[in-house]
DNA sequence: TAAAAACAGTGACATATGCTACTTTACAGC
DNA sequence: GCTGTAAAGTAGCATATGTCACTGTTTTTA
């Protein structure tokens, strides 16, 4: 059952609602790398995060950053609210890994809005999530110099793809950083020397 | 009427709504410089500016910067809806401005959410715009060097003042973008020399 | 397996920003 | 106008980051 998920998360949501929820969502698994939403499109559908792991980041300037992850977890719904205006999105999201996301189509989505006040709760947690992360962000780019926030995204992402040996190459991590290749070389070394991490070939374990 | 604020931004509003809105809001002047959230705090009232101007910071490793404004304008309520969740605030907002606030009672707001779905419509249209703003400060600070965020910053101040000659210090500056007075006082100079702005004695001019 | 492609590492240099210590200027209150 | 205080300006130096040009290494693929 799709929605078994929902109710799972949200014990209170109302009988009649699941079941619409269930009539109407489609479930729909996605590669690695596979685009859910790109920057400038309109969004169509509601994608909560059933499990896998979604990358959320901006552009300016032909600068690329991460804004923040989006996975299956512990607060259970993870979903973009963004966007219940009729403007394009301001950001890209794409999988991580394999990823499974149920997809409420958004003509529904605001009907049960409307119809349902629990409906209203579990978009208003995920926007209060977003908002959470995002700051979160902000402070890390404003208060910490490449080396903390290396560390600090190092970190977060080993926790997301559960493992500390991370595949991922020097020009990914400066592209979700906003800065360059070279620059993540020479810090990845400060923090080597400190026993924060190790480069092993081409993989890097968080220590 | 406290609330024809509201009906004129939000024609769609239950009638019955305004009328408990009427009854249960107060409505509150602050003076320049008054705090409406400190950070840390629990938020016990929504409060929707009816006019004036209030600045959103955070604080971080004693750093403090500028997340946003909220004014009363065009897109007629800015309040901030974060934080329906029983945790404390993330920010502070203080006036900028005389202004004047008026104060939804939580435990109501929580009540209306569940009643009136147009007043969920409200609250998302407002998450929608704080995020919006946030990524918009996010963006400045990862792609734009301080040159470029101090004209933004200015442009922005002068436009929420209605005035293009600011009577502001370059320490509030600084605290305001993160940085220190003198790398103000130099970039400053730096716009001077672009005819981008104008030092007046202790006041600025912006182009 | 050899060649190509992708990735990592490095040194040198330019620039932006942070910070210290100090001087000069503007302004409010007398 | 004088004066004390707060704000602005400045010089010099340290460090972080951006960028270029190049080398070395690993992985892919033809």
């Amino acid at each position: 059952m799709k929605a078994s998920f929902l109710v799972d998360c949200f014990p209170n949501l109302e009988k009649e609602l699941v079941s619409e929820i269930e009539r109407y969502s489609t479930v729909k698994n996605f590669e690695p790398k596979e685009y859910v939403v790109k920057e400038g499109e309109f969004i169509r559908s509601l994608p909560i995060v059933l499990n896998g792991s979604i990358r959320v980041y901006s552009t300016e300037d032909a600068v690329q950053f991460l804004l923040y992850y989006i996975s299956s977890g512990a607060s259970c719904i993870y979903s973009f609210a963004h966007t219940f205006n009729s403007e394009p999105v301001e950001f890209s999201a794409i999988t991580e890994v394999k990823s499974t996301l149920m997809l409420l189509p958004l003509e529904r989505v605001r009907l049960w809005l409307k119809k349902y006040p629990s409906f209203a709760g579990i978009v208003l947690n995920d926007y209060q999530k977003h908002y959470k992360d995002l700051l979160h962000t902000t402070k890390q780019v404003i208060c910490y110099n490449l080396e903390g926030r290396l560390i600090d995204y190092l970190k977060t992402k080993a926790e997301i793809e559960q493992s500390n040996l991370l595949n991922i190459s020097h020009q990914e991590i400066a592209d979700n950083l906003g800065t360059s290749r070279e620059v993540i070389t020479r810090v990845m070394k400060k923090l080597s020397n400190n026993q924060e991490v190790q480069q092993i070939g081409r993989k890097i374990k968080v220590l």
